[in-house]
DNA sequence: AATTCCTCCAACCGCGGAGAC
DNA sequence: TGTCTCCGCGGTTGGAGGAAT
């Protein structure tokens, strides 16, 4: 497939954002909204490519961003999401308001891999570690960081990858006491502090499509709640069509309910062929 | 005080999906 | 049906600045 030049272009301003183009790229999208992110460099007035404009604004502009510290509610989330979605960052982003799908990727590459690993926990299957005393080679002092990176993306990395676990989409149309709020909600089921948020990010609507409840989950074992870990895959419900009233998530009830549809899902799974044909049923 | 090491994060790169033609 | 283009994503890089020596 023949792919446009972007960024290689010649005469492009390439690096660090000046205040400057900053503003501009801000008074543009202001007036005119996102989109069109190849053509409104040259519209705005900006020596840039349009990919480096849609990450500016998307990670650093965007006036809905949150800055500060990723609180411990936050952080938890973010495992949790991992556990499931596995380096799927747009996704996990899409669950937490106000952060971005950079931000998270750093927070989780430079805080969290480390802390479940000090935890004795894989940072990319979310399982207990067998040997803690293996964890210091990831300490060892680097003496060329970027050239041990680069081995990083080598076997290690490939060998890791190759047990991050997929989600199963499954879309749901028989939850008929939930009402969620059509399209663009995203919801997230965490056990402990469940919680809905309503998402305007056009962007996310597609993902709200794709994954619009995550419920929370844990390694087995674990107390999490509504957890459930379905042998190794995880299974993701889609209810994108059903409409939710706000509250749903605070009402015990509602939860009580969702928890047996949930209990019906997990019998269903210890039968692989079964599970097959349920989905199917489940399928719009 | 100077140098080296390390961490953090903004920005870049390349790829794949989706839609238009 | 195949090609082209745009968009968005995940992985990676590189520089700034702080910590350690």
């Amino acid at each position: 497939m023949g792919r446009a030049p972007c960024c290689s272009k010649v005469g492009l301003h390439r690096g660090p954002w000046t205040p400057r183009e900053d503003a501009l790229l801000t008074k543009y999208i202001q007036a005119h909204g996102e989109g069109q992110w190849r053509s409104l460099p040259k519209r705005a007035g900006l020596l840039r490519c349009g990919k480096s404009c849609r990450l500016r604004w998307m990670n650093y502009l965007r006036p809905d961003i949150k800055r500060g510290n990723i609180t411990p509610e936050e952080d938890d989330l973010i495992i949790r999401m991992h556990s499931l979605l596995g380096n799927r960052w747009s996704l996990i982003a899409g669950r937490i308001p106000g952060r971005t799908d950079n931000e998270i990727k750093n927070y989780w590459n430079t805080h969290l891999s480390k802390k479940l690993k000090n935890q004795g926990t894989d940072p990319n299957t979310h399982k207990k570690l067998t040997d803690p005393a293996q964890e210091p080679a990831a300490k060892k002092k680097k003496k060329n960081k970027h050239k041990s990176n680069k081995n990083k993306g080598g076997a290690e990395v490939k060998a890791e990858k190759a047990i991050v676990y997929l989600p199963k989409p499954i879309r749901v149309t028989t939850l008929s006491s939930i009402k969620l709020p059509r399209t663009d909600s995203i919801l997230t089921l965490d056990s402990n502090s469940a919680s809905a948020t309503t998402s305007q990010e056009k962007e996310q609507s597609q993902e709200a499509k794709e994954l619009n409840v995550v419920w929370g989950v844990g390694n087995e074992g674990e107390n999490d709640g509504f957890g459930f870990f379905g042998g190794e895959d995880h299974v993701i419900v889609n209810i994108s069509d059903i409409e939710c009233q706000s509250d749903f998530l605070t009402d015990h009830g509602t939860l009580e309910k969702l928890y047996e549809e949930y209990l019906q899902l997990l019998k269903v799974e210890e039968n692989p062929d079964s599970l097959d044909s349920f989905a199917e049923s489940l399928l719009v």
